[in-house]
DNA sequence: CTCCTAGCGTGATGTACATCACGCCAAACT
DNA sequence: AGTTTGGCGTGATGTACATCACGCTAGGAG
């Protein structure tokens, strides 16, 4: 009893503050909100391999991460995946076309490493941004900077070769090469593995 | 004098109305609201080839699209020119990194048509973000759909081939076909123009 | 200890593209 | 009318990749 109280204790202590730690880097909350965004959420642990999200299936939360990675992706009509992003802490994640227009997931979501998120579903999100428009300024936000991103990356690929997209990510992410295999690097960079193999030898 | 009162009257009217109906798409404003927005934009025409942004340049605008057609694309190294969108009525386009950091233009943005736009400033944008968050909401909300589509459009690139690409883009934009040449779209789709060309022949 | 699997490198071959070069045509310019 | 220019198609050739096939190594599971 004691044990359990310490542990779970300490455990949501600092995820909350983590969580709250990154809303405030946009938004100020008062004590009072920050309880009350909370208690839209749900905390979960998630293992290396497990899945969030499944191609295919319907998409009812959307995720903050608090620790870990996960693999955004898409597997195409050949069942060759291709990486649309690697979610680390602070990043929110979702299929969000599915999502938001309740359709089904076109992408999968699972976890490279353990990794604990905040889950919402949509209609306690849909509440939340109601009550809290400055929940939804900070959501958008975040997608905001999430399409700046992207545009460099689109533009990468249009415009550099396999090695050049490389060495950026090196520059920009030097963390991922230490945490994901080359396959999977190979799959976010758009070339097979065998390649980027080449590339790096 | 007639003849300027009455264009004049009249287009500025039909522009203010547009512009009025495509924020009214995502949030509501009273009359006085959306003439204080208006005090915050200037309305320009610009011809076809004119430069909204130049490569290298500071970026102290964003832009409302009312209509014509832009451009925003990338020069490389090799002197090779990668489309990022093409800018339609009802889009809003910058350089974003750009005019979001203060930093200077990796992106040149220019007409394809003569084009109407509704002009910001950086600072009248802060200005008028502060006072009404409904338009700071209405920005990020946009710039949410275009995040949601910029996915997509990377993951055709990483997963499709030029055909396929060209497949897609004929579903998704046929009017575009129309409106521009094949050296263009071939830009977007990140081929070369021979291989578009003999990808419809 | 032995087997099995995951991760990685590497050779041989195939292919989807880029590049270079050219010619055709229609519209614009003088 | 003659010349120029932009848009487009197409052949020949080059190349950056993918694909297939294999072998090596290290860690985990029986």
């Amino acid at each position: 009893m004691f044990g359990k109280l310490l542990i779970s204790g300490l455990f949501t202590t600092t995820m909350q503050e983590k969580l709250r730690e990154h809303f405030e880097k946009i938004i100020s909350l008062t004590d009072e909100e920050f309880a009350f965004v909370l208690s839209h959420f749900t905390f979960r642990k998630f293992k290396k391999h497990q899945y969030l999200i499944q191609q295919g299936d319907p998409v009812n939360h959307t995720f903050f991460v608090v620790s870990g990675l996960l693999r955004l992706s898409h597997t195409d009509a050949n069942d060759k995946e291709h990486i649309l992003l690697f979610a680390m802490e602070d990043w929110w994640v979702s299929d969000d076309h599915a999502f938001l227009t309740g359709t089904n997931a076109t992408m999968s979501l699972d976890c490279l490493e353990d990794t604990g998120v905040f889950c919402i579903t949509r209609e306690d999100n849909r509440k939340l941004f109601a009550a809290m428009p400055k929940m939804e300024h900070f959501f958008l936000k975040k997608s905001h900077f999430g399409y700046i991103a992207l545009q460099r990356r689109l533009l990468a690929l249009l415009s550099s070769s396999a090695a050049e997209r490389y060495q950026q990510l090196l520059m920009q992410y030097p963390s991922l090469i230490q945490r994901v295999n080359k396959t999977l690097l190979a799959a976010y960079l758009g070339v097979s593995r065998e390649t980027l193999s080449r590339l790096t030898s």
